[in-house]
DNA sequence: ACCTTGTCTAGATGACTCTCTAAGCAGCTT
DNA sequence: AAGCTGCTTAGAGAGTCATCTAGACAAGGT
């Protein structure tokens, strides 16, 4: 938990040339964003006022086995998109938001970088 | 080209209840991004002083052959992330950036909406 | 102690992805 | 027109991914 690597020199933007490793981690939270199901329970984590959801909640919203969306929410775990916390039976998950954040910014260095104008 | 579908009711954010629809498409945004070679790819377009890059300097920058480099144009094109147009011999390429900002502003909506505090 | 319910892990399988080689088209140059 | 260079398409193969079933672990209730 809490490893966001935010303690390098800069963060990467798109407007910058990538190198190969920064390439491939970013790729790798990109990738787990790559799916319907993933992004769905992202924003039904996002969207709960207490910012909180018990896997039960998100099972019970998709057409999916309980093993299929434990899967997704591994993947969203070790991309550092997510965190969980048993709690007695139940298990519930949040959001972090600072990881999207960071590839926000990197989409969209404008809000952050003065753009090098020709 | 031209055909960002930015004139729809309003652009999905996580924060906000996701339909299957909007997470497919954006599902399909996120895994053209999910790839080591396309981000690189990506980055050195939009670092590019002009905006523009021949696919000649993209092969070359990569230890991949040229049909490897065109498959992945076409995923960027296809996912609207990138135009192209030929010019005499040499084929060119930019960013579409209103898709990047899309993209970005929906995995950090505090830039746009008030997020709902609990 | 046992059963029930919630969640995760293991293993299998069909589908998709990334890469290559071979071949094709487009546009110069001579 | 013939050949060269730049780029794309077609097809094949190795690897990865999403899903399932079966089984295991965890916690609480009776």
């Amino acid at each position: 938990m809490s490893s966001q690597q935010n303690a390098e020199c800069c963060e990467p933007t798109l407007i910058e040339a990538l190198s190969p490793e920064s390439a491939a981690e970013l790729a790798r939270s990109f990738k787990v964003l790559g799916d319907p199901v993933r992004l769905r329970v992202l924003s039904l984590i996002a969207a709960r006022k207490g910012g909180e959801v018990c896997v039960c909640d998100i099972t019970d919203a998709f057409d999916l086995t309980g093993p299929t969306i434990s899967y997704h929410l591994r993947q969203l775990r070790e991309a550092g998109l997510v965190d969980c916390q048993r709690r007695g039976t139940w298990v519930y998950y949040w959001i972090i938001p600072a990881k999207l954040g960071l590839l926000s910014q990197f989409l969209d260095p404008a809000d952050a970088v003065v753009t090098s104008e020709a």
